[in-house]
DNA sequence: GATTTTATGTCAGCCTTGTTGACTATCCAA
DNA sequence: TTGGATAGTCAACAAGGCTGACATAAAATC
């Protein structure tokens, strides 16, 4: 905690640890999250939906099929706000709601046409963005970006994150 | 778009901007997020306190004796939205507003003893994590990080961070 | 077969934090 | 001095979190 505003050390700078540096990453955070949200939020405000949509249909068209209880713990949030959500988008034939066969307790959520068609809207508006910033920084950039994001989740959603990610590509 | 599953072209590989590599970035800020957020959520409970106050702290913080109109447009929010989390703020003896000495319709706003304190609690557990994270992932990554988030978000937002990551150092 | 646990849904009610609209106080310029 | 712009406040409403209580069906266990 003593390397004050010092220079090299052991070869390798320790300067990005300052707390002024974290300081700065932390607002980086913050103002580029509202960028990473703002497209969406375009285009949810006009189908009189919110991110709470957005977010639940992008985890069941990642993972057709997923039961209620799968969503909410990716989501993070509690039934009755999830069903609040669900409910809406099952009413206006987003996502569709099939009981399990081999457990008859359990809902299979998956999109509708209708539905896939609002995600691609919002995700490609979404993948734009994050493709210009992609190309602006270049690989090495994206590199450092998701080693830095996946070191900061929690570990339980690092968990869900690696699972989801290994289980695409 | 013709880059399938392609290999390196022009020197440089492209394969770190096909959609399956976008949404993996897309869902990095999402949870990643979530764990920006968490040890502040927690201490502000504790407080009943929300994000909001948070962050009006941070900026206060940061910069002392700003306005409240500086600090609409920072936040992105309607002044009715801040003014709330304001007026708590004031009425806890959290922060100070003095009337303008040149425009007496401006406010200008301040920490008090106590906010600080409360403000170097919650900006503490975030750079912990932060800490953490960017020693993780090392300086290299920590550079690209910051690149990427600066693209991505709105440039009037950008023009506001810059401002203040500039004037900071 | 009876009991308990699990998965889901629903109602009621609360809180935070967004929103818009109306209002006051102050400044500045015609 | 008057009228428009600017800074801030107050009131009321909505979205979307939350908890708690309760219902139902199905699975799992005793």
């Amino acid at each position: 905690m003593a390397e004050g505003g010092a220079g090299p050390v052991g070869g390798e700078s320790l300067l990005f640890l300052t707390d002024e540096q974290l300081r700065k990453g932390i607002e980086a955070m913050f103002f580029a999250y509202r960028g990473f949200t703002a497209d969406p939020d375009r285009i949810l405000e006009r189908h009189d939906y919110g991110r709470a949509h957005h977010r639940a249909m992008h985890f069941i068209h990642r993972s057709p099929g997923t039961t209620v209880n799968n969503l909410l713990s990716i989501l993070g949030v509690t039934k009755q706000s999830l069903n609040r959500v669900l409910r809406t988008l099952i009413e206006d034939g987003l996502v569709a709601s099939q009981v399990g066969r081999r457990d008859k307790r359990e809902r299979h959520l998956t999109l509708t046409e209708k539905g896939e068609a609002l995600e691609r809207e919002l995700s490609e508006a979404q993948r734009s963005r994050m493709r210009a910033a992609y190309r602006a920084a270049g690989p090495q950039a994206v590199a450092g970006f998701r080693q830095v994001l996946e070191a900061m989740m929690e570990p339980e959603m690092r968990r869900q994150y690696m699972t989801l990610r290994d289980g695409g590509a």
